[in-house]
DNA sequence: AAATCCTTAGGACAAATGTCCTAGGCGATT
DNA sequence: AATCGCCTAGGACATTTGTCCTAAGGATTT
């Protein structure tokens, strides 16, 4: 792997760890194991790694996404692949939390120009979730679904860090679950 | 008002709107109209500006349940106070997100000491919540639903935020409301 | 008026940070 | 073998940061 590849992969680990701005070319450089000259070449600015960053996270959702897609599973067990990545991802949440909500929380609060750059990551999910709901026959308010299920996960993650709460996670992953088999009309499978 | 608690008052906004890392001590010194060897006298290090602000919260936020209590509501409107929030707060949610939320993540990201501490905001609206709960005979799983009207609401902050979106918080939280009153046995009070 | 104590101002200091420049190595092409 | 272009190392530089020290102002008390 090319040495930019590199650090951009550790730029994202590391900003999904320590945050953006806490995170240094230092830190980067010490990762990659490169001198912080040679850092310059492939990068003029840290906004120009926080882009590549955010583009590297944006192909790799946008994968993951298509994959789920072709899986050939039905609309619902897709949207429980979403759902369950808390559960996947379970103790990184535990200690960082939601990648993009931390993210754009702390963009926000920086007034940084890439915070809609960075909210495409959860325009990815919510576009991909509103199809979703569209092919579950509920084309009407299938965003404002997308929205909610969106919204549920990330407080889930917000909270499960705070509290450092394994069991939260798994419980309200099944009240989200059973909530979504309410929405496809009553037809449960409770798992 | 004495020059600690305007230090203080002015580090809990800086905190919110800037992060707890990207304010320095010329910001609040700034703020506050001092010098930042004023400062120093009053607070020896960022770490105790950062407890005393957490400790300014905990009081504003105890003040706050307090009177929700006292105001003679039933257990459910207390919980619709705890809930309208997000509405009464909504332009400073849609540019900082929640306070709480966004400080634990902060927190949990540097791995700081004081994360357990800010932490503690949550645990206050929580044990509040979970005391409404078993007000309303759902002592079995009080708490269980008090973390989940918790991180419905931080996740519609996030959200919010990141697309900027006041529609998403009004609908978001008449569905929480519905969600209220179902939990309530069914005796719907739409509103 | 003198002394004491709380408060404030201003600056010193080392460390870290983002940014930038220059020189050298290394492989491919000619 | 010589040249060219891509990549890397190392350090310079100004700025900011948290921390800390010292001297002086201002009010109250003696």
């Amino acid at each position: 792997m090319g040495t930019r590849d590199q650090i951009v992969d550790a730029a994202d680990q590391l900003f999904y760890q320590k945050g953006f701005e806490h995170t240094s070319f230092a830190d980067i450089a010490n990762a990659v194991n490169i001198s912080r000259g040679n850092f310059y070449y492939h990068f003029k600015t840290k906004n120009d790694i926080l882009d590549a960053v955010i583009d590297l996270r944006l192909a790799n959702t946008q994968r993951m996404l298509e994959q789920w897609q072709q899986q050939g599973d039905l609309p619902r067990d897709r949207v429980r692949c979403f759902i369950h990545i808390l559960i996947a991802n379970q103790s990184k949440i535990l200690l960082y939390g939601c990648p993009v909500g931390t993210l754009t929380s702390e963009l926000a609060k920086l007034d940084h120009a890439a915070l809609d750059k960075a909210s495409s990551v959860f325009s990815l999910f919510r576009g991909w979730l509103t199809q979703q709901f569209s092919a579950l026959g509920m084309a009407d308010n299938a965003d404002a679904l997308a929205m909610h299920v969106l919204a549920r996960s990330q407080g889930i993650a917000t909270l499960a860090s705070a509290f450092n709460d394994k069991d939260f996670i798994n419980h309200e992953v099944n009240q989200l679950c059973l909530w979504l088999d309410n929405q496809c009309g009553g037809k449960k499978e409770v798992s």
